[in-house]
DNA sequence: AAGTGGTCTAGACCACTGT
DNA sequence: CAGTGGTCTAGACCACTTT
């Protein structure tokens, strides 16, 4: 076996990770052992054992000795901070995305949104969009996002069932800067719902503003529900 | 060779790390390469490669394929979400700042807090320690922190109402690399006492481990009024 | 040409879980 | 008991860098 495109641990982690995209494999799931992925697909125990392990420590799988590889469940969501793209990084989870549009129009902005984008006062309308991202089905993130349109002027039309806001803002306008806050709060009823929280269940709120070609691009507030989602990052000193 | 204390492969990563830390290896000077580990301690390449391979994600030495591996140099990076002392914090905004120390022992730690802190079955007692951050008299942050001695051996008699135990570590073990994990959480009634939270408020929570030399120097769960605490951050792409 | 890390194999022994 | 993951070995071939 083994044709150099990529390493061979490389293609049974692929070969793993897209059963379970699929959904052929639920979080739960038992997945081959490492012998049967010997006998499946040929290659060393030592392979198999490299593929999954590394799945394990990519929080994809759990594994127990002597009894088992399982699909692990996701309640330990999260990535590193820079992340931006929400529906990557639920991909790379391994598990399903999908997006529903809520909202998506142009509105004369309040004058707090105006001041966040730093609009000039001729500059009264701007682009609105809320979108609800699932993994596997369950709201991980509630979407609300104010766009400048002298940076995206063409934010209404496009295909958000096939790319993030953020993928297309990426497209058409550099990032250059990213700044945020990060918050606990207790949401809105109308947000709650969406993220399908109880009445007293906590939130963790990101609001982020991006910069491109010196301009302020958009303001966004991204709500996740406290327990379903952990922000996760790291650095070196 | 192998006596099973400790798996073989950690006891190669142990001999490396001890000659970093003895000085004996600075940031930049070469490690024995596989093949003449293989020869010094009589294990197999394979098990050669593991531990320089785990040092090499862990952050301790960085390998270039054709050239060999190296002790990597603790260089700053920009931070995603910065990381700073409370106290620097309180004060660099005007405010006068105070802590309370609540508990400051030596416990045997749980099996989870000795997970965190990678500690071997021999070694179970750890510091721990709770503080309240106050700004201008109200509570703003409660840590609870645990602390591997091995990195810290005399953490219990650190004046702590003259600096933090973040100023403390970054005294006596070089901070290395930082991870932490962001959720919001409805905090416990202890904890929400202690920030004179409301019932339904929720808090922001940062769970952060520090490295050291290669080792887990600390583990931390810092709990914030949501309602009065952000967290700033910002980068350039 | 010699050395390096990256990958891969086909075995092996172990401790542990399940039945 | 058979099955599992954790570890370990002694080889191997490769692409690459340095001499």
């Amino acid at each position: 076996m083994n044709a150099q495109p990529q390493p061979l641990y490389e293609q049974v982690k692929a070969y793993v990770l897209g059963r379970i995209r699929s959904g052929e494999w639920s979080p739960g799931a038992r997945v081959p052992s490492e012998h049967e992925l010997v006998r499946e697909l040929q290659v060393s125990r030592m392979t198999a054992n490299r593929a999954l392990s590394e799945l394990m420590r990519a929080g994809v799988l759990s594994r127990v000795a002597g009894v088992g590889t399982f699909v692990a469940d996701f309640k330990a969501a999260g990535h590193p901070l820079q992340i931006r793209n929400i529906a990557e990084e639920i991909r790379a989870r391994g598990h399903a995305y999908r997006a529903d549009v809520v909202t998506l129009e142009r509105i004369v902005a309040a004058e707090e949104t105006r001041e966040r984008l730093a609009l000039g006062r001729d500059e009264r309308e701007v682009f609105h969009s809320v979108l609800v991202h699932f993994e596997a089905d369950r709201p991980l993130q509630v979407e609300d996002r104010f766009v400048n349109p002298r940076v995206a002027p063409d934010y209404l039309n496009v295909p958000f069932a096939r790319m993030t806001p953020y993928e297309y803002l990426m497209e058409v306008a550099p990032l250059q800067r990213v700044e945020h806050t990060v918050r606990a709060v207790l949401p809105e009823p109308r947000v709650a719902a969406f993220l399908e929280l109880a009445a007293t269940e906590p939130a963790l709120l990101i609001e982020r503003v991006t910069f491109s070609r010196g301009e302020r691009a958009s303001f966004a507030l991204l709500y996740h529900p406290g327990t379903r989602f952990e922000l996760k990052g790291g650095f070196d000193a």
